[in-house]
DNA sequence: TGTTCATTTGCAAATATTGCCAAATACGCA
DNA sequence: TGCGTATTTGGCAATATTTGCAAATGAACA
């Protein structure tokens, strides 16, 4: 069986991590149609810009944002699709019969 | 655009929170390869019996994991071996350059 | 019943996360 | 340069997570 590496472990626990609040799934949601900028992004969350600053660097430290800067706003963008196609296992897990939602 | 409403979004929070740990990591690792009782699960870790138990509990409480006592034995097995494939986009937004390994 | 082995839970300390306010920074423009 | 807008960062309090030790629970068995 191959045994990960506490590296690599880390590393992955670091992204998951990073999933792990529903205001920064929501933004991983958001972004998904497209990049936005920060303050459309903060439009949509009832939280304080500084919060979704905060949110949006945690998601771009390990990768799954990208963001660039284009005049006075800064954009950020989705590097990563296929966490959104992941939802469908995690709704298989929140069902609790799961199962079937799984490959 | 599909909106999630707060409490999907929470309930995936709490999965990838699970997830987010190295140690639990390491869980998920070992029992894709099938079952194991928690004294195994111990062997493999160099943490407290108490501490893994509560690893243990922690992926059981978002039905990542199910378990069985038998006879002496709690048993513990992984209901959603899709959590591993997903490793194939982890490593991708890990290795920095990674949307190729998305789907 | 009493003993032993396997697992979980109560507790407390250390550490990490979250969120707001206020201040700082970055950029475009007059 | 100075001003207004957009975003990030510092500081701090509140809350949550993690961990080991010790005690409790559950099951098998003499």
């Amino acid at each position: 069986m191959p045994v990960s590496t506490p590296q690599l472990l880390q590393a992955r626990a670091e992204v998951f991590k990073a999933l792990g609040h529903p205001t920064r799934l929501a933004i991983v949601d958001m972004l998904a149609g497209g990049e936005l900028c920060v303050c459309e992004i903060d439009r949509q969350i009832d939280a304080d810009m500084s919060t979704v600053s905060r949110h949006l660097a945690v998601l771009r430290n390990v990768g799954i944002l990208s963001s660039e800067r284009r005049g006075n706003q800064v954009f950020y963008r989705l590097e990563c699709p296929c966490i959104t196609s992941f939802y469908g296992c995690l709704e298989g897990v929140l069902s609790g019969t799961g199962r079937t939602a799984c490959l």
